[in-house]
Parts: structure tokens; sequence; C-alpha cells
DNA sequence: TAAATACCTTACTAAAAAGTAGGCTATAGC
DNA sequence: GCTATAGCCTACTTTTTAGTAAGGTATTTA
């Protein structure tokens, strides 16, 4: 047991889980990983079915802990870019890990993601 | 979006979550991993906080999805073993990355876990 | 000036996940 | 025979997580 931010875990991979656990956490992660930089549009847009609520409180939750960076670009037409942290970043075995089980699991299962990721959005 | 078992996934990330995300599969995965073969008690026992409903429920969701294999040994004291599958085996990568993500996490927040872990448990 | 888009927030509700409590079989030890 | 341990299951309740709906500001385009 560790005790850690007044919570208790039962192991360091439970602490990780406290950071990024959840349904939205690692592929909003993820998606801004691929992309580099994101604005709140192009997340949201990128995750169907996910809400705004929903967005702006796991994005808050993020940049809270420290994995990712929120900039406001005070330009012509305002906007907000989202990027990784460094301790983001020291995620991103995980991300791809994660994206290439994923892919495999899929065609193990007779869906080629690769192949057919046109037919998805 | 991909259409998979009747339900529907953002990306491979979101394929992978739906059979290892929630609280406590990954946990019981890299249990089993670090020991090779565990008995139901073992798990228990060291997952403190587990109620036997859950880890009942979700050693038979593991089993279901090809993560794990579960043995009964029909030897003088019955009893029972669960190992990882092929397909659990083969998120092993997964597993180590999370533990020695999470013990670094733990060490740049004043926590050091693989010293201290004679104080936890 | 009306409509559209980016980027949110708040209040309320629903669904999913997890927890509590109890019970049950089988074997073993005293 | 009584108690203990392994290995579960079921019904019920609570908590957590997520979803819905509706604002709201600022700026852009038509």
């Amino acid at each position: 047991m560790i005790e850690f931010n007044n919570k208790i875990y039962t192991c360091p991979i439970d602490v990780m889980l406290g950071l990024i656990g959840g349904k939205w956490k690692l592929l909003i992660l993820s998606h801004i990983f691929r992309y580099t930089i994101r604005g709140y549009s192009q997340i949201r847009d990128n995750l169907p079915g996910i809400s705004e609520k929903m967005l702006s409180q796991q994005l808050k939750e993020l940049e809270r802990d420290d994995l990712i960076h929120k900039e406001i670009i005070s330009e012509k037409p305002l906007r907000v870019e989202y990027s990784l942290t460094a301790q983001g970043m020291s995620l991103s075995d995980l991300y791809t890990f994660a994206s290439t089980w994923g892919i495999a699991y899929l065609k193990r299962n007779g869906i080629d993601y690769v192949k057919d990721q046109n037919l998805y959005k």
C-alpha cells in the first residue's frame, strides 16, 4: 500500500491508473501525442462520443496532473493549443504500445484497422 | 469508429481499454504476470481493497476474454491456479512499463517505492 | 446584424462500476 | 463436532463516472 496525496494505492501501477485511468484520458493523451499539438475542437471531433463537459473536465485534470500543457494563443482567431508535457511524453511508449496491440488484437479478430480505417471516420 | 462485438470503439486503444480497463484488471494481470501462477487467495491478499465479488467477477471476464487461464488442480487440498494465456502475456511490456513508470513517478514525488516497499504490506 | 465556430461552464440525470453483507461447498486440522 | 481456509455466488446498495441539455463569451464570416 502506498499513501500519496491523501489516497491509498495498491502498487505503482495503481498510481499510474489514478492519473490516466478512466474512459477518456488515455484516448485524449494518445490523440495529442499523435498530432503533437491539438486544439479543443480537433480533439473533440476526433473522439466521437465525448461530450464537451467530459472533454474540458478531463483536459483540466490532465493539465492539473502535469500531463498536458494548455496554451492560449492570442492571435486573430483566439484559440487554445494542447500539447504533452515532458511527463505526458514519458508515457509515449504506452501510447504506441497500446495502439499497436489494439490493431493486432483487431486483426486476430478479423478486422484490418490499418487497411479499413478509411471506413471509420 | 470501429464496430466489434456489438460495441463501438473510437480507436484501437479504446478496444484495448474495453478488455483491460477498469479499476482492477490491469492490477490482477500484472500481479499474475509477476508471480507466473497464482491462486485465488494469493491474488486477493495482494490486492488490498478488492472484494471477493469483484475479484471473481474480474477473473471471470479476463478468462472469457482469453487473457488468463484457470486451472482447477484436483490434488489433496483442492485449489485453483490462474496464469496468463498467450494473449495475456502479449501485454507483458505494458505491465513492466506501467510498473516502472509508476515507480519513477513516485520517486519524482518523493516516495522511494523500491526502497520502502517493506513498509507497505 | 444574423449565423457560425471555438471554447468552455453549470445543473441535472443516468448508467456503470464497485462495495457490503451474507451464504454456500469442500477439505483439513484439532 | 467445531473451526478454519480456499474458492466462490447472489442480492442489494452506494459511489463514481459519464451523459444530456442548456447556457455563455468572444470572435469571424456572410
